[in-house]
DNA sequence: GTCTATAGTCCGATAGAC
DNA sequence: GTCTATCGGACTATAGAC
C-alpha cells in the first residue's frame, strides 16, 4: 500500500465519499449525478459502482457501529438483563462516533433528502436486526428481543440528539438520563381497555 | 357501476394496487416493471404515474392510520399524560386495519424487498412526525414528544406482531400487555456509568 | 402522450503490480 | 502468466420534463 508510487490516486472510496458529501451539501442529493461525484473524485461513473452498489450507499459505507454494538452485547456480563446489556453497550457507542461536526453535516444532508432518510432508517433497522440476533444468542425469546431493542433505540435516539447539541455531556450519562426519563413516563397507570 | 357503460373501468387506482400486489407476490418487486403493472390493470405506464409518484408507493397509498391516530390524540382527554394519550390512541388503531389476511400478504411482500422495506420504514417515520406535532400542540416539548412516540411505536410493534399471529386477542389488550412488559423490563437498575 | 436524463447492470478491454 | 483497479459501450427501467 505504501511502497512506491501507486498507479492510481489512493483511497478512491474515501475520495468518492468526500466528494459526494460536499456535492450533496451544495446541490442536494437529487440534483447531484453519480457521474458528477465520480468526476469530482477523479474517476468514472462505472468505477463508482465498484465501490457502492447504489448512489445512496456512498453516505453509509462501513458497519462500525453495528459491529461495535454487537461485540459489546456479546461481551456483556451474562447476568445482566437484556435491557441492561443493551444500554451498557449503547453507552459506549460514542467510541465509534466521528466528530460532532462531521456527524452534523451528515445528518443535515440526510434530513434534506427523503431518499437518504429512507436509507438511514433501514441502516438503523439492520443494526436492530443484528442486535436482536445477539440477544437471541443470550437466550432471549425473539419477539421480546426485538421489543427491548426498539425501546433501547428510542433511548439511544434521545441521547444522541442531546449529545449532538451539548458538547459537555458524555454519551453514557445521556443514555442513563433518557432511561430515567422513560421510567418516569411509563410509571403512570395504563390506558383503560375499553 | 351498473348505470351505463363508464368511459373507463372504474377504480383505476384500486386496480393498479391489486395488480401490483399480485405481481409482486408472484415475481418479486424488482422483477416487476411499472409497465407490467399498468398493463395488467388495463392502463398505460404513464397513467400509473398519475396515481402514484413512484413504483413503491403503489403499496403505500392512503393515510388512514396516520389520520386516525392524530385525530385520536387530538381528541384525547387533556388531563392524560403524553404516553397515556398515545397508548389510548394506539389501542384503537385496529379500527382502520384491513383484514389479517391482506395485511399478512402485504407484510410478506414488503419483507421480501429491501426497496419496499425502506419505504415502509419512512411511512412509519411520517406517522411519528405527525404524532410529534400533535403532542407538541398539547404542550409537550419537541424532543420529549419524539422520545415518547418512539417508545409508543415500540409498544405498538410488539402488539401488532402478536395481533397478526393471534386471532383472538384484541389489539388494545395487546397494547396494554406490551406496556406492562416494558414496565417490568425497565424497572431494573440503570446500567453503570463508567 | 412523447421525450429525455439518470440510475443501475452486463459485457468486456486495458494497464500496471506481482 | 495472474490479479486487481480502472475505463468504455450498450442496454433497460424509472421518473420527470415538456
Amino acid at each position: 500500500m505504501l511502497a512506491g508510487m501507486p498507479r492510481w490516486e489512493s483511497d478512491a472510496q474515501g475520495r468518492l465519499e468526500r466528494a459526494a458529501l460536499e456535492l450533496f451539501e451544495k446541490q442536494g442529493f437529487e440534483r447531484t449525478s453519480v457521474a458528477q461525484i465520480a468526476r469530482t473524485a477523479g474517476l468514472t461513473e462505472r468505477s463508482f459502482y465498484r465501490y457502492f452498489p447504489d448512489k445512496r450507499e456512498v453516505l453509509f459505507a462501513g458497519n462500525d457501529l453495528e459491529a461495535h454494538l454487537v461485540a459489546q452485547v456479546e461481551a456483556a456480563d451474562p447476568g445482566l438483563t437484556p435491557i441492561e446489556a443493551l444500554l451498557t453497550a449503547l453507552g459506549t457507542a460514542d467510541e465509534v462516533f466521528h466528530s460532532r461536526e462531521f456527524l452534523l453535516r451528515r445528518v443535515k444532508v440526510i434530513a434534506a433528502s427523503p431518499a437518504l432518510a429512507e436509507r438511514d432508517l433501514i441502516k438503523l433497522a439492520d443494526i436492530a436486526d443484528a442486535l436482536a440476533r445477539a440477544l437471541e444468542r443470550r437466550g432471549v425469546e425473539p419477539g421480546k428481543a426485538r421489543f427491548i431493542i426498539d425501546v433501547a433505540i428510542a433511548i439511544s435516539r434521545r441521547a444522541t440528539s442531546r449529545w449532538l447539541a451539548d458538547p459537555d455531556a458524555t454519551f453514557s450519562e445521556l443514555v442513563a438520563q433518557a432511561t430515567a426519563e422513560l421510567r418516569v413516563a411509563v410509571a403512570s397507570p395504563a390506558p383503560t381497555v375499553r
